[in-house]
RNA sequence: GCCGCCUUAGCUCAGUCGGCAGAGCGAUUCACUCGUAAUGAAUAGGUCAUCGGUUCGAUUCCGAUAGGCGGCUCCA
């Protein structure tokens, strides 16, 4: 056959024989730098066949950029092994943002290594060379490849787990990428790959190496640990310079960064890792945290109740949490025989609690709430800041209601919690649904699931936002909604759970009467809203780059006399904003006023209230906000209800 | 827990090729009294994370421990 039928851009054309998919879309390979043929990406050198529908990947695409950036990957490891011939490949995937490499060499990269790499990566790309596609038999990659045990290994997995599929290897066929001198054809370098590819280095326009660090062969801490080097790449200088502004700009969002120059809190060596202590200034933001809260969950029908932090461990064995917890709780200490665990999660207790006494179904939903200081032994290397501690408070709820009640109530606390967050000044969410899947830790009935994972999809589902699966991501007991919020910066956290279980009711025999006069067991909802207030605290002090609105500002209102005649005035408007519940200081130090301002507007303070004779004069006040702007002789009274109507709506100023 | 890097004044960081340490900010005191992001001067402040080893001598070299940072694994 010398001519082929394709489609086009929808539209059927007819092509000779042995037309690349490059040549058919009239790529330039710059911008369109791979096809779509049939659904799937493939070089632009590759050959068409009748039939054969194509798309163009362009390299600003979510799938070009992939492409571009599993090629820079195998720059990256190409200029590894000319640097470091004795290094054996891992795998080289894009990801999120960039690409990494795993390597197998005997020393670790030092941040100088990753320059000199970088350096002959540059050299690579400027080269130009072709990234050549080839199928090859099993045996005949074995035998190339027979210096790189890895990529034999990967191999050898192909066939076995056809699920498992990588960039590395696809189902069917093995193919290697040799990389091609741009002039002579010389081979390079080459890599057991996928693909597909850029047509050359010089398609990588602009790319930084970011970081090494250690990883477990096949993610598994049973194998041995490569040394993983990540990297950014972009389709253009620009776009990485706005990639890499953003980082720099989380930097200056550091929670930890902003607890320390903002007085909120510390971690003391001498009380030891992930153990914080929160300083007045945090402990005020804290309270208020805590106190809206409060009033939220008993408007929303919730009992508040209180359980003590360690526990007999018989409790958690009855929970099963120490059959399957233990490695996350701290090890017992033994008294009077009995050996006592500090508790990694509240929910036993509240069970304990619910079976005091016994239980009709006229008190159901019973919502009991706490917020409830759990420890979790968190193991060295991923203590992080507030988001990963060891201990922490939860403000958990455990709802125990009747199947029929289930559904409703979830939809209830999904919309409760979805409001309270907002409060917060979080307006962007999405779901996601963590379900059971083969494994054998999931326990429970097959039907139990069913119904509880229907009944958070259709809660999901009314809620009208995104619903993300995640099946196998369920605790062991049960399915989960958890929510995901989006900062400031567009990052996203994991925030509020809602589990169903029906295990634990099970074990620790919880029952009500019915109206029928029948003994029933009830669900048992979990479900924390900030996760815990520690990490919450520190995801608002992110998303707020430290400048919390108002109601949240530990301090809302700092008085800036011109000169210490002024002092008392100020006063006079401090004592006025106390009386309304706002949190006002004068600042009576030797400072100039300049230096006033300047240390006020360091501290995120939402209101500087300057006055001087004028203001004085005038029994006024002149305002500066924290963005500079400022608004001078206003009378007193309405600086105190600009201020607490600003602190009382809970708006962003 | 594993891999790598790091730990010097309250904070941010210099520095010592092994010979008992320095700046800026902050603190304190004095002078200045000023209209929207740093007034000037003086003073105090450090067992150079901890413990051990090598050495005539260790903050510096080596080892262990603790804590931090970046990854892996894990997760609220």
């Amino acid at each position: 056959m010398s001519e082929l039928r394709i489609t086009l851009d929808g539209s059927e054309r007819v092509v000779a024989a042995g037309t690349t998919a490059g040549e058919a879309l009239d790529a330039d390979g710059r911008t369109v730098i791979a096809a779509r043929v049939g659904g799937q990406d493939r070089d632009l050198a590759y050959v068409l066949r009748d039939g054969d529908v194509v798309e163009p990947v362009r390299i600003d695409s979510p799938e070009g950029r992939a492409i571009m950036r599993h090629s820079a990957a195998h720059v990256m490891a190409q200029a590894v092994q000319e640097l470091f011939p004795e290094a054996k490949l891992g795998i080289g995937p894009p990801v999120e943002n960039g690409f990494y490499y795993d390597f197998d060499v005997e020393h670790p990269f030092q941040p100088d290594d990753l320059k000199r790499i970088e350096k002959r990566m540059r050299e690579i790309v400027k080269q130009g060379q072709r990234f050549s596609r080839r199928v090859v038999g099993d045996d005949e990659a074995r035998e190339e490849l027979a210096a790189e045990p890895y990529k034999i290994e990967l191999i050898g997995l192909k066939g076995a787990a056809a699920d498992e599929e990588s960039v590395e290897v696809g189902g069917g066929e093995l193919t290697i990428y040799d990389n091609l001198d741009a002039k002579s054809g010389d081979l390079r370098w080459k890599d057991l790959c996928r693909g597909p590819h850029v047509p050359t280095t010089r398609v990588i326009p602009a790319f930084k190496l970011m970081r090494s660090g250690g990883a477990y062969w096949r993610g598994s801490e049973k194998n041995p640990q490569l040394q993983r080097i990540y990297g950014t790449a972009w389709e253009s200088r620009e776009r990485q310079d706005e990639y890499l502004k953003m980082l720099e700009e989380a930097e200056r969002r550091d929670h930890r960064k902003l607890g320390a120059e903002l007085d909120l809190f510390s971690f003391p060596n001498e009380i030891g890792s992930g153990l914080a202590v929160f300083h007045p200034k945090g402990g005020v933001v804290r309270k208020i945290m805590e106190d809206y809260s409060r009033r939220r969950h008993e408007e929303e029908g919730y009992e508040f109740v209180n359980t003590p932090h360690i526990t007999k461990g018989d409790l958690f064995e009855t929970s099963g949490h120490l059959g399957w917890y233990k490695d996350d709780m701290f090890p017992p200490m033994e008294l009077d025989g009995a050996d006592y665990y500090l508790k990694p999660m509240n929910c036993p207790m509240h069970n304990l609690i619910f079976r005091a006494r016994g239980r009709s179904y006229r008190e159901l939903p019973l919502r009991l709430f706490e917020f409830g200081s759990v420890y979790r032994f968190e193991k060295s290397g991923v203590v992080h800041g507030l988001t990963r501690v060891r201990g922490m408070t939860q403000d958990d709820a455990h709802i125990y209601c009747t199947r029929e009640q289930m559904g409703d109530e979830i939809k209830g606390l999904l919309d409760f919690v979805l409001g309270l967050l907002r409060d917060y000044g979080l307006s962007e969410f999405y779901l996601e649904l963590s379900t059971r899947d083969e494994s054998e830790k999931f326990i429970g009935s097959a039907e139990d699931w069913e119904e509880a994972t229907a009944a958070l999809r259709q809660a999901a589902d009314e809620s009208g936002l995104d619903l993300v699966a995640d099946p196998g991501g369920a605790a062991f007991y049960g399915p989960k909604i958890s929510v995901q919020a989006k900062d400031a910066i567009g990052r996203t956290w994991q925030l509020s759970t809602i589990q169903v279980d029906f295990n634990q009711p099970k074990r620790f025999g919880l029952e009500y009467q019915a109206a029928d006069g029948s003994r029933q067991q009830p669900v048992m909802i979990h479900r924390a809203l900030f996760g815990s207030i520690e990490r919450f605290f520190g995801v608002l002090l992110e998303h707020y780059a430290g400048a919390l609105p108002p109601w949240l500002a530990p301090v809302q209102a700092v008085g800036i006399p011109i000169a210490d005649d002024h002092v008392p005035h100020l006063q006079k408007l401090a004592a006025k904003l106390r009386e309304r519940g706002i949190r006002v200081e004068v600042d009576t130090s030797s400072d100039r006023m300049q230096k006033k301002i300047r240390n006020a507007q360091k501290q995120k303070v939402p209101y500087m209230l300057l006055a001087g004779d004028d203001d004085v004069a005038k029994d006024a006040v002149s305002f500066r906000y924290r963005n500079g702007e400022q608004k001078n002789g206003v009378p007193l009274d309405e600086a105190v209800e600009e201020i607490v109507k600003a602190a009382e709506s809970r708006i962003q100023v």
